[in-house]
DNA sequence: ATTTGCATTAACAAAGTTGTTAAACAATAT
DNA sequence: ATATTGTTTAACAACTTTGTTAATGCAAAT
């Protein structure tokens, strides 16, 4: 073996770094060498194309997305417990990784195409991850206890609007004008906002 | 003068077309040229850098949107009417201009050196076009007819909300497994929503 | 009909992008 | 010590990007 100290890891935290700071194009793999502090052919070496590390990387964040999420959805609790629980769990999450939402929607709407192996293995997760909420739910909807609506659709709602709160923050972070006092308040008051707005939809009051 | 017909008015209108569908980074001048059906030296001839054209693209736009305000905002109604029309009047314009919210969400993200013009020029049009609807606002507050809240909040939250509605179609389009009806009605939905919420938060029950 | 002046093109240039490769290098096993 | 193996670099190649320019084309004014 040469000299290496954990190039490879560096340049993966470079690269998220920057994916995560200037968004898919503009992380070039010359500036994400450079940041690594290597030439930017042990990028190529290691990973081979600048989309096998991109792929590496959201896979990463991800995989702990899901982590967080499992201990959330793995118990069969009652339909508003888990639902609450799990809205929190992606708030904190997201919260945590702030620049984590841009990304994502930055890559559907101009490079989607890195996305597809995503798309195919959601299919299996939310079968697998889903299955036994969708059931209790639409119990839930029989007996009248909670307004018709489906899985897909509270799902996209709690997604949707979770990425939306912190989207607008890093646009935010970019004009003036919004103290980051005013910013921390705003992100505190969405959290509780989203959960009253999928309870309202459900049960028809506020939470 | 040379064969010109209109070759301005076409590489903008591809311009703008490109810009909206793709952002601005994708939108290599060769390929607005192409689009146009003309050299990309043409492209420079008439707009000079790819950032002017860009610039007149959003002037365009932005000024169809103020155009669009001006009407709710120019007359001095309750503070309640004026918010009404005027989250209704972002909304339908919003909705007959899909693409934009998700382009200047890209550039304020990626590129925001690109709005620095227009951030230095927003000071003033806020001044003008805000001034008297803040002293009413602060008027009904004062009172007690009105939960307190800056009118920044409220601008911020009127427009992020809207613009997270059409950014997240944009979005959900390029995935799989949501019918266009159902997008169609979430859309529906969302009007309503915006004003409700902006209701509650100012007088504390749904509109 | 010839000059004038904008419109248009093709070719070029400089810089930057992703990706490859041959050669140099360093650590380990033999 | 040396052969082996994986690591690193510098140089290069092919392509794309934005922008310029010299030459050409075209239409109207004189």
């Amino acid at each position: 073996m040469g000299a290496q100290r954990n190039t490879e890891q560096r340049i993966m935290a470079a690269a998220e770094k920057l994916f995560l700071e200037k968004g898919y194009i503009l992380s070039t793999t010359t500036l994400i060498a450079k940041e690594a502090g290597v030439t930017h052919a042990m990028l190529h070496y290691y990973f081979r194309t600048k989309e096998q590390i991109f792929i590496k990387v959201l896979n990463k964040n991800l995989e702990e997305l899901i982590s967080s999420l499992r201990p959330v959805m793995v118990y069969q609790r009652p339909v508003w417990e888990t639902l609450k629980e799990g809205i929190e769990m992606l708030f904190d999450f997201l919260n945590t990784h702030r620049q984590l939402a841009g990304l994502i929607y930055d890559v559907i709407s101009y490079n989607p195409q890195l996305l597809e192996a995503y798309i195919q293995g959601l299919g299996g997760l939310k079968n697998k991850m889903f299955e036994r909420h969708r059931e209790m739910l639409e119990d839930e909807i029989r007996s009248g206890r909670i307004n018709p609506i489906s899985m897909e659709q509270i799902v996209y709602d709690i997604v949707t609007m979770n990425m939306a709160v912190f989207m607008s923050m890093t646009a935010m972070k970019n004009m003036i004008g919004f103290s980051s006092e005013k910013r921390e308040e705003f992100i505190a008051r969405q959290k509780s906002e989203i959960v009253s707005k999928i309870h309202y939809r459900l049960y028809g009051k506020l939470y």
